[in-house]
DNA sequence: ATGGCATCCGAAAGCGTTTTCGGTTGACTA
DNA sequence: TAGTCAACCGAAAACGCTTTCGGATGCCAT
């Protein structure tokens, strides 16, 4: 209610100094273990709360990690964020650290944080997300000497912390999944390539083409943005090849749904004549006619353990090389995923004159 | 790179004093603007930045908002809170304040962090959001005496900060919009009424009814949870009623997405034999076939307006009661809303014997 | 000259912790 | 009995900034 307690008062209280106290509350060794309880329990009694900016100030420690939100790509309204942010926060909370956003508009903004946190180190240490291939921001940091753990690889990650999903491998199983329903000309709508997990799942389409003997033809490995638009685009190109491809991978379930929506409209059907897989395992997927099928990522613990690792990194109880985590996604059977069916329609809107059959060859 | 500069090399470097340095970094009218200038092009070679703690304990002022995560109510995938904390990070950076989020996995958590904050003002202003119908936390806050903007209004609310949606307004107008292409059955799927959000908008039906001269049938306002799966039942549930509404109000998108899906089951089209209306604005539903109609309110700001208007609370430039912002939605017209049709299929699933016209009177 | 009045700046006392260093006990060994 | 050594605690110096208070200076009017 009235003046917040502070160390003075419990050590007016208690007969004893400020220091031991301090000292007590934070388990110092050379406090008997008897004064310690005696300490502790009239904290409580007191309602005392450590005052966080004089601890902060005198301990050169802030305690906080700030989480660096994409902004500059326009994928705020990821769905996946307010979960990251919460099981950050909540990771947090239970060792009394803190989180702060920052959201930076563009490249120099983000660099502006950076140099200000490596002068200040008003921020313990940074999650960074949405990586690209050939990120900046990994060799930066590293200079600057801040610690971090990225959401995302890029390509000179081998000696930086970070958390990912098997992007490839996950493209590998999702394209083997078709070929083994049978399908033989698979494409793939990718994203842009500046982004890792883009290229990476690429390859992994690639990947899996090989391993089940089919040949990756150029024009079945579309790119595109990361959406609805985007999809639609990239589907409608698909359809116009003189070979169709019977089923599509997409690099995310928005990019599907724009794929699925430019196969209604040329009067197919997704998930019969084509069919689609997605990538993220969002909600809505499930929610479409026919639900889309899709891989789902963990992403509920990936906060937690983004805000565990980089507390034993700043606390130097573990080394940047020796906290990577990849994790596996996996497959979400619903509806758009089937083996390929003989009988196309020969609408207008679609000429599939040497597609006659499925069993012919790819395209070269 | 190497020690961060701090008052007292700027201070050695132009033979002045520490507290001048300071005071001409702050702009105290003291000061002649020679110095100020003279300190300020130091400051900026030197490279320096304030030290945020030892700033903090000086003066007392946190210069930090926490934002409340809704948590609790598992509603962390909403697309809109990506938005909304960019909008408060990148409102408060512009002003060198800090974000941080509060993420309590329960009411007795959200509890401890108030009392917290309140003792030791660590946190200078709170932003809570999905506010209920008679939430607590509005009088907890104010008794606390911690400076609060809310995302969404409560009962009393009379006197505090908030920004919200016209809930009600949009309701009626949507509901007009509805009964003006000639719907004489409209129903409403509402969302829990413990959130205020979900009671202003049944409310808003209920008006949008009366003044088109309908009455507002009580089997007509359906209630569910804010889900896909809670729209399916809500809308399964108005299927079987002996007059069929041709017309359905959704509290959200997500629900609506639910109640089309049970439209199609039933053997019906959404948008044809029954006219759906959601809100929020979310892509997704410009992304189904046919699109959604709905409602969208203006999120981009509102992280920005919620930052502003609380700096100006803490910093004691305004009064709560005079911070209260009341926006529109806007009708999204797509492609769920059309007239009514006289031809329903008499498909098994549905009995619809006293539905033979859409001229049939309110059931009672 | 003297007083009064701005204008500008320095000294110093905080802000509430942490942490080092040394000092005081008491028990235990030789 | 003196010496040694833990075990435990207090004094005091930071940490880097803010802010009050008063002092010095110069200017003008008396």
């Amino acid at each position: 209610m009235g003046e917040p307690t502070k160390l003075k008062v419990i050590a007016e209280r208690l007969n004893l100094s400020e220091s031991t106290i301090s000292r007590a509350l934070n388990d110092y060794q050379d406090i008997s273990s008897q004064t310690k309880k005696l300490v502790r329990e009239a904290a409580r009694e007191l309602g005392y709360e450590p005052n966080m900016h004089a601890r902060r100030l005198a301990s050169g420690k802030s305690d906080t990690i700030g989480y660096v939100m994409p902004v500059q790509d326009g994928q705020l309204t990821e769905t996946f964020l307010g979960e990251l942010i919460a099981g950050l926060a909540t990771s947090l909370a239970g060792r009394s650290w803190d989180l702060t956003v920052l959201a930076p508009n563009n490249a120099e903004e983000e660099m502006e944080i950076f140099q200000k946190v490596a002068r200040t180190r008003h921020l313990s240490g940074l999650v960074i997300s949405r990586t690209y291939s050939d990120d900046p921001r990994f060799r930066i940091l590293r200079d600057l000497d801040i610690p971090f753990v990225s959401h995302g690889r890029s390509n000179d990650c081998a000696d930086t912390a970070w958390i990912d999903v098997d992007n490839e491998g996950a493209f590998a199983e999702m394209t083997a999944y078709l070929a083994g329903l049978g399908h033989r000309h698979i494409a793939h709508i990718g994203g842009p390539p500046v982004y890792n997990f883009a290229r990476q799942r690429a390859e992994g389409w690639r990947r899996g083409l090989k391993e089940a003997g089919l040949a990756a033809a150029p024009e079945y490995g579309e790119t595109t943005e990361l959406s609805f638009e985007g999809g639609r685009g990239a589907m409608e190109r698909l359809l116009k090849l003189d070979a169709v491809p019977t089923a599509v991978c997409c690099v995310s379930d928005v990019v599907a749904v724009g794929a699925m929506q430019a196969i209604r409209e040329a009067g197919l059907h997704p998930g019969r004549e084509i069919s689609v897989i997605g990538y993220d395992g969002l909600d809505l997927g499930a929610w479409l006619d026919p639900p889309l099928t899709t891989m789902r990522q963990p992403l509920q613990s990936a906060g937690r353990m983004l805000a565990d690792m980089l507390i034993k990194l700043v606390e130097g109880e573990s080394k940047p090389c020796d906290s990577q985590e990849l994790f596996r996604a996996s497959l979400v059977r619903r509806g758009t995923a089937n083996p390929p069916v003989e009988d196309w329609p020969e609408g207008p809107a679609l000429d599939r004159q040497s597609k006659t059959g499925n069993s012919g060859g790819v395209p070269s």
